[in-house]
Formats: C-alpha cells, sequence, structure tokens
DNA sequence: AGCACGCCGACT
DNA sequence: GTCGGCGTGCTC
C-alpha cells in the first residue's frame, strides 16, 4: 500500500511535486527526503500529509521516494507556514525558499546531529581552591574566576586567558575543574548595582520596553550616534532569556564590526550567545542552527540569514541599524530580513525593536500610522553635542585636486590643534575616467555600459560593475596621443593630494581594495584608534559604528553625486550616510566639526538636513513621496530581465505587460532598458508595478508570474522579481 | 536550474 | 562517417 505525499524541490519552478512512498514509513511535513527529479537525486522538503491517490492518477505516475532523511521534522510548522508566507509574499518557488531556511550542511542531506559543545565547569574543589590560591597564581586565579562567574564555558571561550592550556590541565589534574555535560547555558545575571547606570532616556525606554510585554509589538528605538541603544538592547535581552526565551540580534554585514557580539557576550556569558554570519564555514553555521532549533541557544547575534534562524522559544528580535538595505538580499529570494523580522514578531508573538540613528522611510512612516511605538534617545551618553554639519558652497572655488580652499585650511587647523580627521569619498579608485586630452577618448567597459576606473596603486583600469580589468593604453587607441588625464576624484587621488599638501601628517585609506580582510582593518583602526593615524581618507566603510575618540573633522568631499541620481531613494541614503558620518566626530569632549562640499548649497534636501537634521530632511522626503506616491505610499515590485540582446530584453517585458491583469490601483510603469543596459555581457531591461495597496499588488502578482515562462520571449532569458525593490536598477 | 534530446559544423 | 556545439523542452 502506497501514498502521494507533496514533496518542495529544490528548483526554480512555481509549486510542489507528489512522490509515492509506503505506508509503514510516511515522513511528516518538514522532513528532507531524497528523490529523483528529472534525471538527478535532490534533497526535497515534505510540505503536505500523505493522501490517498485520486482515480485518475495512477500511482505508476509518480516516482518514488528514494530515500527518507529525517524520522523528526526538520522544519517545524512554524518555520513552514514562515517559508510559505515568504514564498508567497517575495513570490519565489517555495522549494527554494525552503532550502534557503535550511543551512549548506544540512540542505545537502547531512544528519541532523548536534553535537555537543564541551565546556568546563568548576568544581566544589575548584571553589575552595580559589580561596587558598597563592597570590602569584594569577594565571590560575583567572581561570577559576572566569568559570566561577560564568557558570560553563567553552574551550573557545577561554582562550583570551593567559596560558590557558597549562592552568586547564592542572585543574582537570587537581579536580578543579570538570568537563559539564551539556547543560543549558545559564546566562549570567548582574545584580542591579553591577550593571551601568540608565541615562534617564535609556531608562524610559527600557521601561517602556517592559510595560509593552512580552507578545507582539514592534518599537523604532532612535538613538543617535553614542547615545547608548546598545544598553537598551541588553535590558531587553536580560529580560527576554530570564525565562528561557530566545532572542534574535540582528547587525548589518559589517562583519568587520564584532563589537556588539561581544557586548552581548560579555554581559550574559559566552555559551548564552553564538554569531551567525559569513565569516563561519558550514559545520560551524550548520551546528549553530541545530542549536538555535533545539530551543537551547538563548541568543544569536547574526547577520540577514539570521533573520530565518528556527527559534522555537523566541521571545525577542532587535534589528540594528534597521535603515541598512544589507537587510534586503540581492539576489535569488530577494527578501529583507528587518521586514521578515517584524513578521516573524506578529506570528511568534515577540517583540520587536529596531534600532537606528537615521531611521528608514518606512519605518518612519509606520511610526507615524502609530503601529510602532517610537523610543528615543537624542543625547548622547556622555553629554557632548553631537557636531553641526555645514555647508560649504565650493561653486567658483580654486580646486586642489577636488578639495576647496577652506576645508583644506580645516583640515590644517584641526591637525595643528592635535585633532585626527576624516575625509569622507564614497568612490574607491584614483579616478572614475581616463580621458585622452586630445581627441577625448574614454577607456569604457567592453562588457558594460560603464567607464572604467583608472586604479593608480594597481596600475589597472577597472570596471566596478562586473570586475573587468585591464592595462591602461599607453596612447590613445584613437589618436595615438600619450596625453592621458584622469578625471575626477577617487579615495586614492585624495589620499595622494593629502600626503603631499600634509607630508608631517600620517594619511591612511580605509576602502575595500585597500583593506582586503578583516584583520587588516582591524590593525588600521587600531592603530587609529591609538592616535597613530592624522588623516582617514575612506568610503562608506568609515561611516558604521567605527569610535575614534580623537576624530575632531569630519570632510565631506562631494554631497552632490546623490542629488542628481535616478533612484529616488538617494537622497534618503546620502541624509542617513552623512548623519552617521558625522557622528564619528567630536565624541572626546569637544564638539565636532563636519564639512560638506556641495555646489548646491540651495538644494532644499541639504539645507533641510543642515537646518533640521536627518528628522527634518526625513519629514520632507515623507511629504515627497506622498505626493509622488512613491514607498511607503505605495508597494513597488520590479521585473527584471536579462538576454542577449537589448530588443530580447525589451520584447519579452512588452509581453509579460501586456498579460498583467488589470487592477485598479495597480499600475505599470515601462518597460524600460535598465540605467546601465548592458551589464557582463547581458542586456538587461526592467517593469516596474506599482501598487497603491499590497493586497491589489500580489493579487495582480499571483497568477501573473507563472505565465512569464510560457511566453514566447522567455527562451534563453533570464527574469526575475524584486517585491519591495531597494535599488531599482 | 540542469539535464536530455536533437539537429548542424570540423575532425581522428 | 562521428564528436560536440548549445537551442528547446521538461521536470511529479
Amino acid at each position: 500500500m502506497e501514498v502521494l505525499l507533496s514533496v518542495a524541490v529544490p528548483v526554480p519552478i512555481y509549486g510542489s511535486f507528489d512522490y509515492r512512498i509506503g505506508t509503514s514509513a510516511v515522513p511528516a511535513p518538514g522532513c528532507r527526503v531524497e528523490i529523483l527529479f528529472n534525471h538527478r537525486t535532490l534533497i526535497g522538503i515534505v510540505v503536505s500529509e500523505a493522501r490517498e491517490p485520486g482515480e485518475t492518477e495512477p500511482l505508476s505516475r509518480f516516482r518514488p521516494i528514494e530515500r527518507v532523511i529525517d524520522a523528526e521534522p526538520l522544519l517545524s510548522p512554524a518555520m513552514m507556514a514562515l517559508g510559505q508566507w515568504i514564498a508567497d509574499y517575495y513570490h519565489h518557488p517555495i522549494g527554494e525558499v525552503l532550502t534557503a531556511l535550511l543551512p549548506v550542511s544540512l540542505r545537502r542531506g547531512e544528519p541532523a546531529q548536534l553535537r555537543a559543545t564541551p565546556a568546563y565547569r568548576l568544581t566544589e574543589g575548584g571553589l575552595a581552591a580559589l580561596d587558598r590560591l597563592p597570590a602569584r597564581s594569577q594565571r590560575l586565579r583567572a581561570l577559576l574566576e572566569a568559570l566561577r562567574d560564568q557558570g560553563a564555558v567553552s574551550r573557545a571561550g577561554l582562550n583570551g586567558i593567559q596560558g590557558i592550556a597549562a592552568s586547564l590541565r592542572r585543574c582537570l589534574d587537581e579536580g578543579w575543574v570538570e568537563l559539564a555535560a551539556e547543560a543549558l547555558p545559564s546566562p549570567i545575571r548582574l545584580a542591579e548595582s553591577e550593571l551601568p547606570q540608565l541615562t534617564p532616556d535609556q531608562a524610559r525606554a527600557v521601561e517602556a520596553l517592559e510595560a509593552a510585554g512580552s507578545g507582539f509589538s514592534t518599537h523604532l528605538l532612535q538613538g543617535v550616534t553614542g547615545s547608548g541603544k546598545t544598553e537598551v538592547y541588553l535590558r531587553a535581552i536580560a529580560r527576554a532569556i530570564a525565562h528561557g526565551g530566545q532572542v534574535l540580534l540582528l547587525v548589518p554585514e559589517i562583519g568587520l564590526t564584532p563589537q556588539l557580539l561581544d557586548r552581548v557576550r560579555e554581559r550574559f556569558g559566552e555559551m548564552v550567545v553564538d554569531g551567525y554570519h559569513s565569516g563561519l564555514n558550514d559545520a560551524a553555521r550548520g551546528q549553530v542552527w541545530l542549536r538555535a532549533a533545539s530551543g537551547r541557544l538563548p541568543v544569536v547575534v547574526g547577520t540577514r540569514s539570521a533573520a530565518l534562524l528556527p527559534m522555537p522559544r523566541l521571545a525577542l528580535i532587535i534589528v540594528d541599524e534597521e535603515h541598512d538595505t544589507s537587510f534586503k538580499q540581492q539576489d535569488g529570494l530577494r527578501y529583507s530580513a528587518r521586514d521578515v523580522a517584524v513578521l516573524r514578531g506578529s506570528r511568534e508573538n515577540a517583540p520587536v525593536i529596531l534600532g537606528s540613528a537615521t531611521p528608514s522611510l518606512e519605518t518612519l512612516q509606520r511610526v507615524q500610522a502609530q503601529r510602532y511605538s517610537l523610543l528615543r534617545l537624542p543625547r548622547r551618553v556622555r553629554s557632548v553635542d553631537p557636531p553641526r554639519l555645514q555647508l560649504l558652497d565650493v561653486r567658483g572655488q580654486p580646486f586642489q585636486q577636488g578639495l576647496a580652499p577652506v576645508l583644506v585650511a580645516a583640515i590644517e587647523r584641526h591637525l595643528q590643534a592635535g585633532g585626527q580627521v576624516l575625509l569622507f569619498i564614497n568612490r574607491r579608485g584614483y579616478a572614475p575616467a581616463l580621458i585622452c586630452h586630445d581627441c577625448g577618448w574614454t577607456a569604457t567597459c567592453t562588457h558594460c555600459d560603464a567607464r572604467l576606473t583608472w586604479h593608480r596603486g594597481r596600475g589597472r583600469l577597472i570596471c566596478h560593475h562586473c570586475g573587468a580589468r585591464q592595462v591602461p593604453p599607453a596612447a590613445c587607441p584613437q589618436c595615438q596621443s600619450t596625453q592621458m588625464l584622469a578625471v575626477g576624484h577617487g579615495t586614492e587621488r585624495i589620499e595622494e593630494t593629502l600626503r603631499t599638501r600634509f607630508p608631517e601628517a600620517r594619511v591612511e585609506r580605509f576602502d575595500s581594495d585597500r583593506l582586503r580582510s578583516v584583520r587588516a582593518l582591524q590593525a588600521l583602526l587600531k592603530d587609529t584608534r591609538e592616535g597613530r593615524v592624522n588623516i582617514l581618507v575612506g568610503t562608506q566603510m568609515l561611516a558604521k559604528g567605527h569610535d575614534f575618540a580623537g576624530l575632531s573633522l569630519v570632510g565631506v568631499v562631494d554631497a552632490d553625486q546623490a542629488l542628481f541620481s535616478v533612484d529616488f531613494r538617494a537622497v534618503e541614503r546620502m541624509g542617513q550616510l552623512l548623519t552617521q558620518v558625522a557622528g564619528r566626530a567630536g565624541r572626546a569632549g569637544q564638539r565636532g566639526e563636519v564639512i560638506v562640499q556641495t555646489h548646491q548649497p540651495d538644494h532644499p534636501a541639504l539645507r533641510r538636513l543642515i537646518e533640521a537634521s536627518y528628522d527634518g530632511l526625513a519629514a520632507l522626503l515623507l511629504h515627497e513621496r506622498a505626493e509622488a506616491q512613491l514607498p511607503p505610499f505605495s508597494h513597488l515590485a520590479l521585473l527584471r530581465a536579462e538576454a542577449s540582446t537589448e530588443q530580447n530584453a525589451m520584447d519579452f517585458l512588452d509581453a509579460a505587460g501586456a498579460c498583467l491583469p488589470t487592477l485598479p490601483g495597480v499600475q505599470k510603469l515601462g518597460p524600460v532598458p535598465a540605467p546601465m543596459e548592458r551589464r557582463a555581457g547581458r542586456f538587461r531591461a526592467q517593469l516596474l508595478i506599482q501598487a497603491l495597496d499590497r493586497v491589489a499588488l500580489h493579487r495582480a502578482l499571483t497568477p501573473w508570474l507563472p505565465l512569464l515562462d510560457t511566453l514566447p520571449g522567455a527562451r534563453g532569458l533570464r527574469w526575475s522579481i524584486d517585491v519591495d525593490p531597494v535599488d531599482l536598477y
């Protein structure tokens, strides 16, 4: 006797597939199974209960399930429901979504086996020995005290202690320390008197969160840089894990700033917290996933994909820097970790805290609509006023390699006063173009519609869109002139200019070209914090999270780029970036200075930012978005197509547009060739769908997308749908 | 996606 | 004559 089961298969096809299996071993929904699918073996996930075949479907029409991998569901009913919601909302095939919920090791079919992490624990004898220990036994004391204070600690958690290997051996031999059987990690509980004193603002936020209770509610914690958001997070976490709850703390893809993870470890103990990010190998990620799924891991600090971790006892989700665009996945399943976090809060009945100094307009709009509460930390903990931005009108100014004399003078003044200076320029390389002085020829990418950036240090022209690189021509390929000019300024060139102008200062460049490894960045950051660097030149890499106590001047080389962008979110992002960069200045006692170079000193958005800070700018932008019916006042989905010719891509999108269901409040914009039509040798075009309400958007998309593969133009073409796109190109 | 089938060019 | 190019179709 056999029955049928629906199995979600990791292929880009909507829907799931039916397989047969004997009634003696029917796997439950959420179990992995091995199946033959179109001439190959794949691992799928059971998505239905067993059913009897109908009259018209003989069993012989179905393939058998080859192997059942899990005896118990790997994905809980809650996770299966989350997967189904994500598949429906982002219009992505269920098989690929459910696979995305698993770590790579489990996708490959490895057994779901949680290895016990050996942990060391102090014995009674050890506690007694601690009192009798001679004063000179400092290393032993450090180890015993760490174990006394933290309960059970893994070997990795002891690595910071001097001479740990020898001390541990001695303690085990003496019976002072034993290997603990895997125990529920118990968070350290500090007495009120051991906790940092809260500022009145922090105390208000903590109280408001407590008053909101343990059920679902969403809060925007808006705190300026240095206002102590982390301490508020820690208090909320303490409450959530006190009775066995689990906490998800999502951070942007900075990976370079483990401070938050360290703070959580320090406060609650090393066994209580795991990180989940791209720095871990597949095996380690798999173990964190399984620990989270077991309900015995209290806290995970992780990047975007951590929003998809199973947390059976979820009691709190925090999204730090919620405005950060790295929470949106930019390929494949294009989900927003922030939005998934809020959704999980509501489905799994847990509070959600969104933290930012510069919240996204989407979040601010929900605060205005009173769907989210607002908790503000308007003051810095150490009561230095945040720096004031000032615009520097550079029109007609004699530029010195992109820097106006007023800015150069300010740099000199701050250096002489012993301050550090940060120059922000969001453009890598030496110059964004190389041009022939005699005929105007410029170096362009052979695969993309883009100019090549001149990387002088490496002696190469590099395409920032596809990565192609070439040796610059010795003479102009068009007129054989040797007069090639570098036009515009990137980090390399600003660095060079400053080295020449301030030869006595140490100038360091912070960008992804120079700092390939986390280690290199850490080393340079350490040098900077310890005052050995005088001038920092860098990209957004410098805007996030790093504290420099000696920084007194921030210069923004070019604020104008964003003002002319085709992307309607560019100004919002500029405001966030400038506010974050400015927040780096003036942290040690004196108020910092921030100088923003612009050719548009009267631009309303810039003026608003200067006069009314980010909040003022956000209010202005929200007003503009409402007028223009742009998000968050409408909802978008972007259909992208990529083909070998522009005609094919456009024809496909025309055909697609023609069969879009007509619904009130839903309109299509385009199709248009993508702002950069040709990228890595393929032609791209896109069709934007705009809807006044979300329900209408989904009513249009749901029947529409399955049609697209049947269109005649779909052959040899790749298309994808992006719901709530953040980058419109 | 990825694999098979199928129908056209240059090779031991 | 075959090996293999990648266009088209299909996946329970």
